[in-house]
DNA sequence: CTGAAAGCGCTAACAC
DNA sequence: GTGTTAGCGCTTTCAG
């Protein structure tokens, strides 16, 4: 329509050389009247690459991974990238199935955050050559650059605290094994925590759960049916820990006076409810951030070794512990 | 590999056609060894269409927008269709960009929450030819279908409620106007309910708020300093609600006995907190599965009519609500 | 049933 | 500066 070659056409598109004025303001002036966009897809095809972030990610039921998603996609959009997303629900099923989605537009990078980074997963990672970088869990495999709170470190202070606190009868609503973040290494970090204090672990006090606020009701009135009460209870999220007070106060007890309650994650809900829950604080954004920073990186070839970075966390203590 | 040519291959990959099995067993031999995976951007370019739906929501930051998504997932999943989903804040600006992000990689269709559907928006989905669906809002434009609770229904029936327990004095801390649900709608449903019981609308007694928890806050504060207090209170979103509560009980307000509160949405938290916040429930994943579902019928060529669906609501009622 | 060849919409040398 | 041409990785006629 323009009269010129698409060569032309595709300069202008690009800005990739130089066009003549006329020229271009013909490629242009046909552009706008037909509302003509480029065809993404056959562009990347072209040019093998399409600016393109995939995010992967279990799920998204609390605000730290709107925060997550937040801050990716700020730095993603400052270097020029776009940002795509897709919930796997954590089954190694659907995170093979996206990471395939993903390699098939031409995803330059991958962010993801999943438990299942071994096998095929990994296989198929390392294959693809994409560059990818894990959040929220630090990377089993060394292969993998990571981004998160230093979850053991975390879980020990915690609990620390508690002690510090006075009690020794401390339970915890830990995620289950496999969930590396929080079932492995905040169970790590309680389990540090007492064993330097001289308490042993107690198998009553100690309950494999999911993460929602359902499990963390479910695994309280677990532990609430054990043979003894603890005084404190020590949760992997703070969402368990909303389920846990929840049935505590169902049941008539009272926190912190019969048992002290402290989370992880300060998702903005652990400061509405009463009491105030004490917990674990990062900054989800800053995860996101520094992930993109640092993919983006090594899509542009940066430095190609592997490293792990940790963002800081702080015991935010709130009016869900008392010291006994 | 395989001494094939490259046709039979495709015709492996798509069991298009029959494929002797001694030549197809050697093409699946390869593919595994090598862990070949076609290349979907490819494949799409060859056959114009991605079996990928596109879905463009504001933020993900309650537990409904992860019901919705899944239910998206679950149906689009059964017929054969990929999701992705990208964040785009609300914008106009990210919202025209992420449609032509989706545009560029051939989505089939997309679902989306928008409050811009006017204008530029509605100017490029139309153009585009692009089947898409409007998921929580009622339509502003007749020619985009749209899948929705009753806002306006649902909040009459709320407010209708605290009439009914003996409540005269109601403020309501609505979303902005633009809003389309939770702002504009939510707030009609309360205008009716006050004028069908001729209670006239108190001026200091509505204000106009974001949608989270700490704008809820904010806006409590704001009724407070009014010249006088309400006895109840009805929330455009149940965030809104638990923030209102905070800021109520921070200042030695009791609730219900000073003030009832109603929320909407029915967030998992909002049976977290103490009192239980009566709101309004529906089933988000009902959203997503009918508007996943409609959706494909588009896509396939089904009803071109566009239609708007209504999921069922009710209102469940908890602690926070007194009869005076 | 199988291979050769054209083409999806675009980019990137390569000539002029 | 501009047009021509060869792909990007795949699907789909079209012959055989």
């Amino acid at each position: 329509m323009a009269g010129v070659s698409i060569s032309t056409v595709s300069r202008v598109i690009n800005n990739s050389k130089p066009v003549q004025d006329d020229l271009r303001k013909r490629v242009l002036d046909v552009m706008e009247q037909t509302k003509f966009r480029p065809n993404t897809i056959a562009q990347n095809l072209a040019k093998n690459e399409s600016n393109l972030i995939g995010v992967m990610l279990p799920e998204v039921k609390n605000t730290v991974l709107d925060e997550l998603i937040h801050g990716i996609n700020h730095v993603s959009r400052i270097y020029g990238y776009n940002t795509m997303l897709s919930l796997t629900g954590g089954t190694l099923e659907n995170e093979l199935h996206y990471f395939n989605l993903f390699r098939g537009i031409q995803a330059d990078g991958i962010i993801l955050a999943s438990d299942n980074l071994k096998g095929e997963l990994i296989e198929l990672i390392e294959l693809s050559g994409i560059p990818c970088i894990l959040v929220g869990r630090d990377a089993h495999s060394a292969s993998i650059p990571s981004v998160h709170v230093d979850n053991i470190t975390a879980a020990y202070e915690a609990v620390t605290y508690l002690i510090q606190q006075g009690h020794r009868r401390i339970a915890m609503i830990r995620a289950r094994s496999g969930d590396v973040a929080s079932g492995d290494h905040r169970f790590e970090g309680y389990r540090m925590a007492l064993a330097e204090a001289g308490i042993p672990l107690a198998r009553d006090w100690i309950v494999e759960s999911g993460i929602t606020v359902e499990d963390g009701i479910e695994a309280m009135r677990k532990i609430r049916e054990s043979r003894s009460m603890p005084t404190a209870l020590f949760c992997a999220t703070d969402r368990i820990a909303i389920g846990a007070m929840h049935d505590l106060m169902e049941n008539g007890l009272r926190i912190p006076d019969d048992v002290s309650v402290v989370g992880f994650d300060g998702i903005d809900m652990s400061a509405m409810i009463r009491p105030k829950l004490s917990t674990v604080k990062y900054s989800a954004s800053e995860i996101g951030m520094t992930a993109a920073r640092n993919l983006i990186k090594r899509i542009r070839g940066g430095e190609v070794s592997p490293r792990h970075w940790c963002v800081s966390h702080y015991l935010e203590t709130r009016d869900s512990v008392r010291s006994i």
